[in-house]
RNA sequence: GGACGAUUAGCUCAGUUGGUUAGAGCGUUCGAUUCACAUUCGAAAGGUCGGAGGUUCGAAUCCUCCAUCGUCCACCA
């Protein structure tokens, strides 16, 4: 007899199996039949390592991708890492300040920075990937990606190159986000809002401008260079379009009034003060209105040189003393606390400003050439109707939303970790000498600089090499890892697994970053390819703590997957994820559904187990067994139906159902806790226990991985790669119906057999003691048929009798009965009868509900009603006996 | 300010076109250990589905309003 361990032990066999999968080849399409089914796994960035939320996103793809190759699919599964420019410099600086480095940058210099920050990411690459491993993720590691490493810089610069030629990327003089803590610009999604109080003043510039206006920001003031009021706000029609020059704290400032509908008359005094240099909507208006652009404010958050006398001074300190200075010469009108929203750097998180920067952007409203398109339409296309469905449905109109808004994106970053913008400027030769002295101070040169073209690498020939120089600047990160679906399948060479694997199957993501990758992918790829990068998209929700609450660093609440592993084991890990996971819903995590999970586990493997170690001898059995008994009817559809259904959710991204509802709720509630049962009844069972052990590990497969492999090894007596269970095929769908007979016969039985240890339990019989009992009802054939499994499973001996009761009544023949207890149980079960009984009843007295219902509906409640009459008949002739 | 989501048993959550006496897991109570599994087995208790209206023969499910919690977007200056 086979030699099984009592309790499933993952920590001993995870490890080998997973070089076993890996080194089976299977892992990569290449090696597999069948039309492709690609996933690209979102890289994760190297700014640390995984946490829970990635085991998620793992165990979402994962089992996707098992489920696919299953089912006979070429699965690429791809994995990768991000280099997360901005965050990941970030975090290494943070981490040298804290070692004593005052200021990285300046100390460090360009490349050992790099080399630093290199070293730190390469660290947490090697940790990640050893994470995604210990989740039993099967992707193909010989395709393994980073967005910084050269083929994905390749691509970068390729699509730069193609952006810039079609006019779609342009060098401009704009309102920028400018993150001064972290020296570098930021686009309008990496800036969060949080609210603050602040005071809003309200004044004029001087004693002969005629308009009052209120900001909270006085400093900037000094940047004005208009006043917008609303066309139709009749206090100031007859001023709009005249001039003014006006002396503003000191300042001389030329103010011209201008009419903008976008300006509430209600608010505050119906005016705003125009702000070119220092709001994005003033810059816009500016822009309308050809207003000049005064620059106030200098990257270092200090006050510019035309602030006059308030150079230098820092931004708060200056509006300090501007706002004396109104009240001094009696210009301020009121001072009010108001609650503000501010937006700040989420990776720097200081507050960011708003400055006039030569940057690089791409024009989301400029039509593509020849496509008659801008790519904001292509973004708009891609979703909805003939594009990507995205799952919940809700979140398309979040995507849309935020392409009605969407601004040009500035890529420009002037931090250093991150892929070069390929611009080389031709300097003259003493302006080349002068730049390099000082890069960083001398910018502008650049800036300035009209001779530049695109290219990847150094332009020049022998003669001026040395005045051709590259924009110290580095891209927006998600200006790579737009490119993933495709820059990973060797993009701009034509592959044939860009022809194979793109557009790619499906995509999983948290709601968060979609507008951050998922829109930019949808970008690059309808612009570059012209094709949507995926067809599917699955939005999953963040993980919580116990508590609600976001897990993070800060609340220490942080749990460690590979701890959870330790503990539980993989499997278990995997499917208390997947089971609770509903589509764009937060879900809770706690260590009582990992237990929950493993106990599960370790129910499977006690079940195979229990086969294994029983059956003559184990083999696998191809044809569905006739089956022999009424059982065995039940439990074979049973399998059918969950195989159906499990296909159904999985096709349809319902891993919750799939899991939870179905195929636990088989495993455990009917295979295990009746048919099992019933088998040792019955006898003679083997082909269909090994039939639905061998499917039920397929169709757990992708949930726990681990686990089921673990036991299919006990099929084989070799370990070839081609008994590997991951590419077994999933299990044929025969048919998706169960048989309404048999399914009423055997819940005929179960609750008898329910009702009859539920009298045993009140009447504290003991579970040993094996008792007489009468049972009369009508149809005695099913009774009689499974008199054995009833018997065996009661310890009872049973008498049938024949009745005209269509519900079995039951008598216990034991003197130990007592009879009052048994009547007052009697009596509560027909009040909760009767009482249904009525409901019913008056149904079907209503005229309204015969005529109008469907008649399938009418018939199923008068045979509901027919049923607990029945019975109703039955609990009152048995109160009779008892008295 | 705008949009979206949640509110179902003590806890965490299912409930897919409106039609079962509203379900599961955990927890609770009672009982069981030579027979695959105490990471187990059996039994039970526990909900007027956030509130108020409406549509309908029929509402947890659809509509309106309200309340509480949460998320995203937005520089009302």
């Amino acid at each position: 007899m086979k030699e099984i361990e009592k309790a499933y032990n993952p920590k001993g066999v995870e490890d080998k199996i997973y070089k076993k999968w890996e080194d089976s080849g299977f892992f990569n399409p290449d090696n597999l039949p069948g039309k492709p089914y690609s996933i690209m796994m979102p890289p994760p960035n190297v700014t640390g390592v995984l946490h829970l939320g990635h085991s998620l996103e793992n165990s979402l793809m994962d089992a996707m991708a098992r489920y696919q190759r299953l089912r006979g699919k070429k699965v690429l599964l791809l994995p990768g890492t991000d280099h997360a420019a901005v965050a990941t410099q970030a975090k290494v600086e943070k981490i040298l300040m804290e070692k004593g480095i005052k200021n990285p940058r300046q100390e460090l210099g360009r490349e050992k920075l790099l080399k630093e920050i290199r070293d730190f990411s390469e660290n947490s690459k090697k940790i990640i990937l050893g994470q995604i491993k210990k989740m039993g993720t099967s992707c193909d590691w010989s395709r393994l990606a980073y967005t910084f490493d050269e083929d994905r810089n390749k691509a970068v610069n390729e699509i730069f190159k193609k952006m810039y030629e079609d006019g779609l990327i342009y060098r401009g003089f704009r309102a920028v986000n400018w993150s001064t803590k972290g020296q570098s610009t930021l686009s309008d999604d990496e800036i969060v809002h949080i609210p603050r109080k602040a005071k809003l003043y309200t004044f004029k510039y001087s004693k002969d401008f005629p308009i009052t206006i209120a900001t909270t920001r006085p400093e900037t003031k000094l940047g004005d260079t208009a006043v917008a009021v609303n066309p139709k706000d009749l206090r100031y029609k007859k001023y709009i379009g005249k001039e003014f020059d006006v002396d503003f704290v000191g300042q001389k400032l030329h103010i011209k009034v201008i009419a903008d509908n976008s300006i509430d008359i209600n608010f505050g005094t119906g005016a705003l003060g125009v702000t070119p240099a220092h709001s994005l909507v003033d810059y816009e208006m500016g822009v309308k209105n050809n207003l000049p652009i005064i620059k106030v404010i200098n990257e270092d958050g200090k006050m510019a040189g035309v602030a006059g006398d308030y150079e230098g001074l820092k931004i708060e300190d200056a509006r300090e003393k501007i706002v004396d200075n109104l009240k001094k010469t009696g210009l301020l009108e009121k001072e009010e606390e108001i609650e503000q929203n501010v937006g700040t750097s989420d990776r720097f998180g200081d507050i960011v400003e708003v400055l006039p920067k030569t940057q690089w952007f791409v024009a989301v409203n400029k039509e593509i050439p020849s496509r008659g398109k801008s790519l904001k339409d292509l973004m708009r296309e891609a979703v909805g109707k003939n594009g990507v469905k995205i799952t919940p449905k809700r979140f398309e109109k979040v995507y849309f939303s935020w392409i009605d808004n969407l601004r040009d994106w500035c890529i420009s970053r002037q931090i250093w970790w991150g892929h070069r913008v390929p611009i080389w400027y031709r300097l003259n030769s003493d302006l080349a000498e002068i730049y390099k002295q000082n890069p960083e101070a001398n910018r502008h040169l650049l800036d300035s600089e009209s001779r530049f073209v695109v290219s990847e690498t150094n332009p020049g020939d022998n003669n001026d090499k040395d005045y051709w120089i590259q924009d110290p600047d580095t891209l927006d990160t998600w200006f790579s890892s737009g490119l993933w679906t495709f820059s990973t399948l060797g993009w701009p060479q034509k592959t044939k697994e860009l022809k194979m694997f793109h557009p790619t199957n499906w995509m999983q993501m948290g709601h968060e970053i979609l507008f951050f990758w998922m829109a930019r992918m949808i970008l690059m790829s309808s612009y570059a390819l012209k094709e949507i990068p995926f067809k599917d998209i699955y939005i999953h929700g963040i993980l919580r703590d116990e508590n609600g609450k976001k897990f993070s660093k800060s609340s220490g609440n942080n749990i460690d997957p590979l701890e959870v592993i330790e503990k539980y084991g993989t499997d278990a890990l995997r499917f208390s994820l997947l089971s609770g996971v509903a589509p764009g819903q937060d879900q809770r995590f706690y260590f009582e559904k990992v237990e929950g999970a493993r106990n599960l586990v370790n129910k499977l493997w006690n079940i195979s187990r229990y086969i294994l170690t029983t059956v003559k001898k184990i083999e696998r059995i191809e044809e569905r067994p006739e089956p022999k008994t009424l059982y065995d009817k039940w439990i074979l559809d049973g399998l059918d139906f969950t195989t159906s259904a499990v296909t159904t959710c999985m096709n349809r991204y319902e891993f919750s159902s799939a899991s939870e509802i179905f195929l636990r709720n088989f495993t455990w509630g009917m295979f295990a806790d009746w048919y099992i049962e019933v088998s040792k009844i019955e006898k003679n069972k083997d082909e269909i226990l090994l039939y639905i052990l061998e499917r039920l590990l397929k169709l757990w497969h992708p949930f726990m991985p681990f686990v089921t492999e673990e036991i299919w090894k006990n099929f084989f007596d070799n370990d070839n790669n081609e008994n590997l269970l991951m590419i077994q095929g999933w299990p044929e769908i025969l048919k998706d119906k169960r048989d309404i007979k048999v399914e009423k016969e055997v819940k005929l039985i179960q609750e008898t057999i329910v009702s009859i240890r539920n009298l045993r339990a009140e009447n504290k019989i003991e579970p040993a003691k094996i008792i007489n009992i009468e049972l009369n009802i009508k149809n005695t054939k099913l009774f009689e048929e499974n008199l054995a499994i009833l018997e065996g499973l009661l310890r009872s001996k049973i008498q049938i009798k024949k009745s005209k009761s269509s519900v079995p009544e039951i008598k216990i023949l034991i003197d130990e009965m007592d009879a009052e207890k048994n009547k007052l149980r009697i009596k509560k079960e027909l009040e909760e009868k009767e009482k249904y009984a009525a409901n019913l009843k008056q149904r079907l007295e209503n005229k309204e509900f015969i005529s109008r219902a469907p008649k399938n509906i009418v018939d199923a409640e008068k045979e509901k009603f027919t049923k607990v009459e029945e019975e109703i008949k039955n609990l009152r002739g048995q109160i009779e006996s008892l008295s």
